[in-house]
RNA sequence: CGGGAUGUAGCGCAGCCCGGUAGCGCGCUUCGUUCGGGACGAAGAGGCCGCAAGUUCGAAUCUUGUCAUCCCGACCA
């Protein structure tokens, strides 16, 4: 091949060789590469969405002058994928450090975000990696300070996948099928008209367009699905499956009443709304839908987090999902005993943790502080 | 990699044990009646039975090989 092909589990090499190249002074500091790239990773086991041999993800990695702005930089990035999980995709998650034993390897630190998904198994959404001098030192990456002294760069890196597009779909859906906020939601609006005879058709679709460019001129992503060769209800539970947060429906009725039939995908409830203001409504909906639906995701997890004091319990409680809280005693032969008798993990050791004196859940040893468990996809 | 299973119409499956030239549901086509929550009736179209050998008068069915897929088993997005 004339170009060379790279196949990699992460791009940390390539970076980093790449960046010996370009950092010399403090005046090159700090860098960030940002990229999308294809991965592959040998998996025993893969599973759709949320483990695959391969898969596209969001990868940056930086380089900073000090320890102190990498750190910075590190907590940043977790920030930001905290809020894009949150506030779009409507997933609660725990802001956490992973375990010495759960660290990327060549990490001094790896913070990430956990979500709890609708069977009881935890999922990591996103990381990002205090990498302090380890990759510098690795790959020679040095530059001359302000006191014109050499010194090795300080480093992060972090990433999000195509993952979650799994945690998404674990988070929000239900029998019916997807069930999408509508900030990301690609159609957030459709329109569904209702008629019998060609007269009906022609009022109906008046009214229908006029709601559609309404709705459009309020910045909505409307789909009118004016398909003749489908039915109202065919189309209706098409449009659920598919997870459109909003449908409108409108018939002869509704145009001889002024009204319109307003259908919500997240609470499954109808109503009839005036045809006046449609637009408004609609733009208000958006709002209350996509915190319904993390709040609904909040209250899920929440209650399926559990402070658990005795071995017992632990193991009850493990087995029935969610996150179990307990006392753990930091040694990482403890989190591997219990693993081993669980098949619990230690998911994360919460960024706000608080010292407090207790004995550890496994071992009876004295312990300084909660840590979450659970099973994990 | 180890264990278990499955490949038959576009999709989901039955038939295989007890060989006789393939059937059901959904979908698709046509006509009629329907149309505010996945319509109904009638008539149709559609299949080298994963692939290759073998046994047999005859193989979806028995034998052997081969390929593919799925599920279960201790992971680091």
């Amino acid at each position: 091949m004339e170009e060379e092909l790279i196949v990699r589990p992460t791009s940390e090499t390539i970076i980093w060789d790449t960046y010996r190249n370009w950092i010399k002074s403090y005046r090159d500091l700090p860098i960030l590469c940002n990229q999308w790239a294809n991965v592959v990773r040998w998996e025993m086991r893969t599973r759709l969405f949320l483990r695959t041999a391969e898969f596209l993800w969001q990868e940056g990695h930086t380089a900073h002058a000090t320890m102190e702005e990498a750190e910075i930089e590190a907590k940043k990035m977790l920030g930001v994928y905290t809020e894009f999980a949150e506030k779009w995709l409507a997933i609660p998650v725990y802001q956490g450090v992973k375990s010495a034993n759960e660290r990327f390897a060549g990490a001094l630190n790896t913070y990430c975000i956990e979500a709890m998904m609708q069977d009881g198994k935890a999922l990591q959404a996103g990381t990002s990696h205090f990498l302090g001098q380890n990759f510098a030192k690795a790959f020679d990456v040095k530059f001359l300070n302000k006191e014109n002294k050499l010194e090795y760069v300080w480093a992060t890196s972090w990433g999000v996948s195509t993952r979650l597009m799994g945690a998404l779909i674990m988070s929000h859906s239900d029998d019916d099928g997807l069930v999408l906020p509508p900030k990301i939601a690609p159609i957030q609006v459709v329109i569904v008209p209702i008629y019998k005879t060609d007269e009906e058709r022609e009022k109906v679709n008046s009214r229908c367009l006029e709601i559609k460019a309404q709705l459009e001129a309020k910045g909505l992503r409307v789909k009118y699905d004016d398909r003749d060769t489908q039915k109202p209800g065919f189309k209706f539970h098409e449009w659920e499956l598919k997870g459109v947060p909003v449908r409108l429906a409108v018939g002869p009725r509704d145009v001889e009443n002024g009204t319109v039939e307003l259908a919500r995908r997240d609470t499954m409830t109808k109503e009839s709304v005036a045809f006046a203001g449609i637009d408004a409504h609609v733009v208000e909906l958006m709002d209350v839908i996509q915190s319904n639906l993390y709040q609904k995701a909040l209250t899920y997890r929440n209650e399926h987090t559990f402070d658990v004091n005795t071995w017992d319990e632990f193991k009850a409680q493990v087995e029935k999902g969610g996150f179990v809280h307990a006392f753990w005693d930091g040694t990482t032969e403890t989190e591997l005993k219990i693993k081993e008798e669980t098949k619990a993990t230690l998911r994360f050791i919460p960024l706000d943790v608080k010292e407090e004196e207790g004995v550890d859940v496994y071992s009876g040893k004295p312990a300084k502080m909660r840590v979450y468990f659970a099973k994990a996809y």
